[in-house]
DNA sequence: ACGGGTAAGTTATACGTAACACCATCGAGG
DNA sequence: CCTCGATGGTGTTACGTATAACTTACCCGT
């Protein structure tokens, strides 16, 4: 309506017709239908974010900043998969109910995009892709954003070393993502370039309960124990301080513990945890920037790199002597 | 197309042409625009969940529960409100991007609600509408779905009770919102009725800090200190506990204390936290439902009511003579 | 005074789908 | 043999929006 054109079309339209056609609209409660709009534009201002589940704090964050920036932008914002899983939905069409202008997804859940990629229904193909936590360069995205979790991990070990720590497991998350690679790596060049350091490193799931089981594992393994555990999130450490305690050690006295998101859960157990603050929000703010400036026709950076820092509390201090 | 009448109109299509059809359709890559079909059908199978922050677990399990019945029916769940806030957005057709079929709202969120109701571009108006953890009987809703915090509580104070505890503070979130005023009336209720039993209430946030400074001024306060501390939620709880040990003391040999939802952080501090187990997924899914069969024009039942329990786990015990 | 140019207003069309009405064909029964 | 019914296929229309195209009115300059 002229409404719409009033906004932006100040020549086209007198003022009191806009003045009229506004308190009309007011008086009738006209409301824009959204999707003959779309239809008439052909794009919806809905951005897909594919993360493989809320109720991880770190996702809920990137959702967060993402629709923060979309809301500013007139975007919005829905997600994938449904908790179902990566399935096939019953009806076809349901995967992506919304048409789509353009798709987030994390690394971290690549089958679900290769699902809705190879699912016609989904309606994803051709459209502009920024990949999360992912390795620069990945195939078919316009734009990474990422963070510089290899930093990440040279400061926690750094920091475990400058403490005097030289038997440091690695309680890694067993999980095929690229963001875990890095951190592996990371963990292996700072330990290795340092002369009388051990790194070790146990698997686990991403759970407290799995922390738990690698960290005592590390722990009860034959050979001298390790005084330091460098978890590759909050959960595991969480887990692992609490093998620690199973096994009548003390945390950080006898076993420091490090943890990697900075979650909620990091400040509500004692000691709070020493663990690298990952700045979720702004991964999912910065990817859904990217997104809308790969809309708009700008080249978005291609690769962005998120510094991360080491936040320092209660679960690390020097090793006992001996 | 025919392909999709081929789907329910047995009758009209031949299976030959309908075979065609569909092989057709695979090659050309052929996807029926939603936007088109949303416009001629006049609904999008679209719902819209009210919430205050996924970055609450309970809520991202509500969202989840929701989203897996939603998916199993072949709708699409938005959120709302953008994380921004609850004013007004920047372009007045963005607060909800997708034309909606129904809104599903926690009653926590009903600032959220308001401003959507009254902003004529969300576009809420006359639409079903489900509410969750809310008074039943609200105004405008087709439906209530519910806790039995009511029971919860009572359970948490019997819990307490049996254990020989008689001083017990509640740390109640000081939040507007029924589903605390049920846990308060419960509480005092609980509570009235014992002889020699000494309630106690302290406000305080929704949040780890909050619950440790509240925790502080009850066990601080003048007179006896309490043995135990019943806790809103979570958060409140594990920030209790810091309190307790802050003090000098322990739990739970010096002071007992509960919460409400069981968190994933529930079971990653230590000692693990007794707490009612709320079924957030659940509600999400039972809302819903609701919702569903309010839209299928099946009066849904007006008020459902779901079972919490107590989970004990490290934080109670009998309290020390004295 | 007349024409050209600009500002304002009006009309027409297309977007892609679903539903309905209409048409063609064929078989069976009167 | 003709008609009626059933079955399969085709054509048309409307959903509500945005915009281009067209029309009208007015002002000003020559």
């Amino acid at each position: 309506m002229s409404l719409v054109l009033g906004d932006k079309w100040r020549g086209r339209v007198s003022q009191r017709t806009a003045q009229a056609v506004r308190s009309a609209a007011a008086e009738l409660g006209y409301r824009p239908n959204l999707a003959a709009r779309n239809l008439r534009l052909g794009r919806t201002r809905t951005a897909l974010l594919v993360v493989p589940a809320l109720t991880n704090d770190y996702f809920a964050r990137v959702y967060t900043g993402a629709a923060r920036v979309a809301a500013r932008n007139g975007f919005g914002v829905v997600l994938y998969p449904s908790p179902e899983g990566v399935g096939p939905a019953p009806d076809p069409f349901s995967s992506a109910r919304a048409a789509l202008d353009g798709v987030i997804a994390s690394s971290m859940a690549v089958e679900a995009l290769d699902a809705i990629s190879g699912d016609p229904a989904a309606g994803t193909a051709g459209l502009p892709l920024v990949m999360l936590d992912s390795e620069p360069g990945a195939a078919g995205a316009a734009a990474t954003v990422n963070l510089d979790l290899a930093d990440g991990m040279r400061q926690v070990v750094d920091h475990l070393v400058a403490l005097g720590h030289r038997r440091i497991t690695h309680i890694a998350a067993a999980v095929d993502s690229w963001t875990f690679q890095v951190r592996r790596d990371a963990f292996d060049a700072a330990v290795r370039g340092l002369s009388g350091a051990v790194g070790g490193r146990e698997p686990a799931g991403l759970s407290v309960e799995q922390g738990l089981q690698a960290a005592r594992r590390a722990l009860t393994a034959p050979g001298p124990r390790p005084t330091a555990l460098v978890c590759d999130d909050d959960l595991l450490a969480a887990g692992a301080c609490k093998a620690v305690r199973r096994l009548g050690l003390r945390v950080p006295e006898d076993v420091s513990v490090t943890g990697f998101d900075d979650l909620a859960l990091a400040t509500a157990v004692e000691p709070e945890l020493t663990t690298v603050r990952l700045p979720a929000d702004e991964v999912g703010a910065r990817g859904m920037a990217a997104l809308l400036a790969a809309l708009d026709g700008h080249a978005p950076e291609p690769a962005d790199v998120l510094p991360v820092h080491l936040t320092i509390r209660g679960t690390t201090t020097a090793p006992a002597e001996g």
